[in-house]
DNA sequence: GATACCATTTTGGGATACCAAACTGGTCTC
DNA sequence: GAGACCAGTTTGGTATCCCAAAATGGTATC
């Protein structure tokens, strides 16, 4: 392994894991400190992470980039456009199996399953099925904007019955999927991001004052 | 201007005027010397590119990303997905003004028009289309759709005929938009898209062996 | 003539040195 | 005490150097 994709790596999972909060000032001789490696790789990971949208440049300097909840909205409409369209190429294939996978995925957690992996599968679940369609493009689009609202989705307060919701219309898209029901997966998809959405930007809006308090840059819609 | 974004700028020009073709090999050093910059940036630069899909790796070492028909035709797919959900979400507004912008822009070829011209405004057509929308994601997602696809459509072999209809193609959208029949004008995008990806298609399949002789790599769909 | 082998060169990955601009902290002036 | 000013420090941008691995090319061997 590369110190590029080592630094990048490293450095991806501790923004998205919020040990650097965002906003965060960075500089490349922390990081190079940090990771123990020299600001050569430290500088291509850094490029990297700045066209995934997790750091940023503020003027001359690097910075965390800060949750902002314009850009959550925006990231919402962007990702039901490719989900949809990733659904419909995928409703449209006569092999259905690979849907059993996503389902077991799904199964995997109960309420032993720490808040932790519940999160990680919930981003896992559409990822992968935008990548069940075949189109390299709609799925990377869907992890794209999956990894830029990873973080805010980890500060979103979720009680135990959102958390349901969200597993309950995640089980309806899937079944609607495998009988190839593409307008009703479609809505059913649709429905389940705005919702998300919605739920995300307002808890988020309500937390501002607190999660400025940890030292989070949220900016408003 | 960084020294960064000029080789970045440059080799980004080279490439997509097919100054350098596709498929072929790429040294840091000849970029070195090409641009008078030295590697730091030159690497910086291909980093940048890579993401666009412009260059790629080829074990240790990079290359001009070959012209690949599978790709082509998964990017217009993900392309009409994006398209279409921005020119909804500009049927939706109130203020239509911007569109005469757009037929301005359309206005400003005839028949003394330098081909180079037509080719960079019909991409910028579905372009600033895409900005009209006002969500920065399906913008971004349709400028680096068109990028992918500028290399493809300077290679394909055009009459005049599908040209023109293509201009006739741009000017109905445009109308359908401004009367905010989004349906309607899904519906046309959505043939232009599929009639141009065809089109384009078939043509590099047609020539593929021309341009194998001129050393152009077309990876097969 | 084909092939295995080795010395040489080339290449990308990484580390480091240097610079100019921006920032910092303290001091001096009014 | 507030603000202008300046020396010292920090920072990103760039150039250059070193290295190991891979490619290259020539040669000896069969």
């Amino acid at each position: 392994m590369s110190q590029m994709q080592n630094v990048e790596r490293q450095l991806r999972e501790m923004i998205l894991a919020l040990e650097i909060g965002p906003g965060e000032r960075l500089t490349e001789r922390w990081i190079e400190s940090q990771f123990g490696a020299s600001r050569t790789p430290v500088r291509a990971a850094l490029l990297r992470l700045e066209t995934e949208g997790l750091v940023g440049r503020d003027g001359r300097g690097w910075t965390v980039s800060p949750i902002n909840l314009a850009e959550l909205e925006q990231v919402a409409v962007y990702r039901e456009a490719v989900e949809i369209a990733a659904l419909r190429l995928t409703c449209g294939q006569a092999d259905k199996s690979a849907i059993d996978v996503i389902e077991a995925m799904l199964d995997s957690c109960d309420e032993d399953t720490p808040r932790e992996e519940w999160h990680r599968v919930g981003m896992d679940f559409h990822i992968e099925l935008a990548r069940l369609s075949g189109n390299e493009f709609l799925f990377r689009a869907v992890r794209d904007a999956m990894t830029r609202l990873s973080r805010a989705r980890w500060l979103e307060v979720r009680d135990e019955t959102a958390l349901g919701r969200a597993w309950v219309e995640h089980r309806a898209i899937l079944a609607a999927t495998l009988l190839g029901q593409a307008d009703e997966a479609a809505r059913l998809l649709s429905a389940h991001i705005v919702g998300s959405r919605d739920r995300l930007v307002r808890s988020l809006a309500n937390d501002r004052r607190g999660l400025r308090a940890r030292g989070f840059a949220v900016v408003a819609a």
